[in-house]
DNA sequence: CCCGGATATTTTAACATTAAACCATTGTGG
DNA sequence: CCACAATGGTTTAATGTTAAAATATCCGGG
């Protein structure tokens, strides 16, 4: 009856470990949301106009690319921003098929304001790691994201 | 003194860790749902079904808990599996409120089926790093997790 | 020049997600 | 008993999210 799966020792590690990776960042994500919303901002909002402050005008594709997105879902976010006026989209005179997305005066100056306490929030929330630890997590999340990384789907066969 | 989160190495590494942390996080969820997706599932369904095959019937409530969601979410979840006649709701004999969702046939039987795949598929995930590794990553999302709020709600493997 | 393939964006359908308003039931204090 | 708060669930409005189909543009032969 619930004869239950039961993993192997080296199971259980990558699973707990998986479990408590999951949680750690779905926790930070709700609280950088909260603050986020007191400016009625979304947390994808945020990172469209933060790479835009960043890098300067990006095309949608780019956006995506960087944000781990898809396409459709960036012109999604990039609409609701511009009903805003916090950024512009421009056909490009080159290739008509690109649009550059860029930042209004108005968006640059949002960012400008929230970008100091968003920092400050995301260094107060990892307040319960030290320095070595956290170079640790980065280390180890790297070696994870880079494992074999990406939206595309190649071989599974490996 | 204004702006100075720019050039700060400590907020800087808060910044790197949490970044790399979300794109782990993010690409290990995002291999998750495409291996779901070949038996038509969501990761938020699977969520459901787990829980309810690992702990037995639960109510709405008790299931957002669970898997940190909201209400009004696990009405909509657990309507789209009902649909799949994968769980059942029954309204609850003793306190009219409450409803007990319930594994179907079915859905017992499509969690065993999927269940040993999908531990196959994290352990591959996590592949990249050693057991040692694992178990430092568990550590340190761990005291993240627990930073502030969250409520405790760990349970454990087995 | 015309065709077909590649690329960027949009649209559509389906599901996820939350907050807030709302409904139903239960339990309590007066 | 009755008013009313507390609790569980649903609905609604808004945004995200993806995959897939549809549009539009560019580019490289023939």
């Amino acid at each position: 009856m619930g004869s239950h799966y039961r993993g192997n020792k080296e199971q259980k590690r990558a699973l707990n470990a998986f479990i408590n990776l999951t949680r750690a960042s779905e926790s930070m994500l709700a609280r950088q949301g909260r603050r986020l919303s007191d400016a009625g901002l979304t947390v994808s909002q945020w990172g469209v106009l933060e790479s835009l402050y960043h890098l300067g005008p990006l095309c949608q594709k780019e956006l995506g690319t960087k944000l781990l997105k898809s396409g459709g879902n960036i012109t999604m976010v990039v609409t609701n921003l511009e009903k805003r006026v916090l950024v512009r989209r421009r056909r490009q005179s080159g290739d008509h098929r690109f649009l550059e997305i860029q930042l209004t005066a108005r968006g640059r100056k949002l960012v400008e304001k929230l970008l100091p306490r968003h920092v400050d929030g995301i260094v107060a929330d990892m307040h319960a790691l030290g320095a070595g630890e956290l170079e640790e997590l980065r280390r180890l999340c790297r070696k994870l994201g880079t494992a074999e990384d990406d939206t595309g789907k190649q071989k599974e066969g490996e």
